[in-house]
DNA sequence: CTGTTAGCGCGTTCAT
DNA sequence: ATGAACGCGCTAACAG
């Protein structure tokens, strides 16, 4: 038939240009195909391109018959379309930025349980949405690194996971950007769509839970330079007694596991004997009950000890911590939420997600 | 001038199309451009696509006086290429999949700080070359997963990390897909190009620790059905004499917190009492140490525990774990320059990296 | 119901 | 040194 050899011509003319054995798997006996675009895959079929666009994607009208037929075809051959090329067509890319900035309160190798975790739901939601997830750790310089980005114009909306120190940067880019929304502290100064975790409340829980427990001598051990967790030492000494906040002890520290260690030795070393303890995330307070144990504190008896996140390893930690819960999952599903929804056009506007305190062993 | 008169007829048009106040970011006062693509900059400067194209990839010669011409007017408003719309062209994709298989070993929330500590060094070393890094996470089903993965051509090579269960289903696409490698374990078997750690020299350090500790009554805690981990366990073994090895309690488990945890709970509770314990993870020796807490084992007077992996919280551990050490910052970039090696159709073959023993306070 | 045509935004011959 | 023209692989009018 005509149609054929057409195709013995083509096959002739590929196998001089490539090697023989790169596109033919032998495993399985099954061959590798080499329809390259859905014109390769139209001339097979004896049809026309558009034909076989509709018959794959599914939209327009077309012939129950042929469109079987095509898809048949592209099966049998394991043929699948240039998703490239398709987002060129139709002006997209495809895929949604995750953007890490890696501020001072979090260790450059995203050591945080809890950065993972989001990413990992991040990456169900988006792939339910049918967007590629675009990971990019940035190292925030100077006011014009997510400007770049966003002009780069190479995924069609970003969710950027923690504020850091960036608010300022943050705004900016949403003041004329608008599919791109913020794991973080929301704010009514905020001009950046924010989906969060209710910091303050979160705060609060802790501080009466310490309180319920007979804590009178309390500690704040965390970052206070970045929105969210400033949020969550406010909400603590907003929710107790005048005489109890003033002698609240601030410890700042960054949020790595060695940072904080450190900050937390340092304080015991100085002297400080606090009877409950506020950490900001859960990393923190393992890294307080560690330097702790190396200074002869017993938790919870002599200190009581009180994280954020509920890592999954905070059950497991020594003793087991009681935390305020961060509900991954709906902050996941809400931000791929809004996102979709301002890149459709439609306003969305900041969200916020109760917490949820988790009794154990440390308190 | 005939430019600017053309330049204000298109302001009005686009004034026309899109909501004044979207388009502008009133923010220091800096305009948000229109320049959509080459062609737009290539009537601004007066001259063709291909010279602007030309000037802003640095390829081909061109005047100096007109490639900083059109630069500089690139950078004051702002213009970037379309990236997408460059890579069609140049037949790429411009990004690197990194594929997380979600086997029954790790958890489904990725909650394994190995995982992301991998993770983060993959981005840099990604980004570093200029690529893309796209983030997938696979729940493997049947034998195809990988196999239609790649043929959709969404990226221009591909990381597995981890081979978890699926070695058959990694060899069958490496029978004919070049570009992949995997991070696990190496084998004369595999078809599957691998980088990873020389899980069998690491069991075997852990196993000679535990001797020199004097340690007689032995266990292995882990996975056995994923070849990284049974390669411990193997090597673990094999570095006794005859009568410690027949004596080694195999406790098979997932490398998740929580299924550790009840395996040793389990394990302990029915009256095992080893005096040396090898975990197959960091997060898994953690667990058991947590287990063994709540039965009155004293770590490491009763028992010794050495993990692998050395996360960052393994220093800050309850006592401070004393483990095998992977480098995973050497692991990630060689997995980067293998794979590029691969595109560039290179040959470039299978990697091991050396671990070590980092002895603290639990053995 | 299907084919023809004209781009999406860019690179790259081939002219000039 | 620069421009015109074509094509990467696909979609979406517009015809028929």
């Amino acid at each position: 038939m005509h149609e054929n050899q057409w195709l013995r011509l083509r096959q002739m003319r590929d196998s001089l240009l490539y090697l023989p054995g790169l596109f033919y798997s032998h495993a399985m006996g099954e061959p590798a195909d080499h329809l390259k675009s859905i014109a390769d895959l139209a001339r097979l079929a004896g049809v026309s391109v558009s034909t076989v666009s509709r018959a794959l994607t599914g939209k327009g009208a077309l012939n129950k018959g042929t469109r079987a037929r095509i898809q048949a075809l592209a099966d049998q051959h394991g043929f699948r379309m240039n998703v490239a090329a398709q987002n060129l067509r139709l002006g997209r890319t495809g895929a949604i930025a995750v953007l890490l900035p890696i501020g001072p309160e979090r260790s450059r190798q995203l050591s945080d349980p809890f950065f993972v975790t989001m990413l990992g739901y991040l990456a169900d939601a988006l792939t339910d949405r049918g967007y590629d997830l675009l990971l990019s750790r940035v190292v925030p310089q100077g006011e014009e690194w997510l400007d770049a980005f966003i002009r780069s114009r190479r995924a069609d909306g970003i969710i950027v996971v923690g504020q850091s120190t960036q608010s300022r940067a943050l705004d900016r880019a949403a003041a004329h950007y608008r599919p791109m929304v913020v794991w973080g502290a929301g704010s009514t100064d905020n001009v950046h769509v924010t989906v969060g975790t209710d910091n303050v409340t979160g705060g609060a829980l802790a501080a009466r839970h310490l309180m319920e427990r007979g804590r009178r001598r309390l500690a704040y051990f965390g970052a206070v330079s970045v929105p969210e967790f400033a949020a969550r030492h406010r909400g603590f000494l907003d929710a107790l007694p005048d005489d109890l906040r003033n002698g609240v002890d601030l410890v700042p520290t960054a949020m790595t596991p060695d940072q904080s260690f450190r900050a937390a030795a340092d304080y015991f070393a100085a002297g400080h004997r606090p009877d409950g303890v506020f950490a900001a995330s859960d990393v923190v307070a393992m890294s307080i009950m560690a330097a702790a144990a190396e200074h002869g504190l017993r938790v919870p008896q002599d200190m009581a000890v009180v994280g954020f996140d509920d890592i999954m390893l905070a059950r497991f930690a020594h003793p087991p911590l009681t935390t305020i819960r961060q509900d991954i999952e709906a902050g996941a599903r809400a931000l791929v939420d809004l996102l979709v929804r301002r890149i459709e056009g439609q306003e969305a506007l900041t969200v916020q997600i109760a917490p949820e305190l988790v009794v154990r062993e440390s308190s």
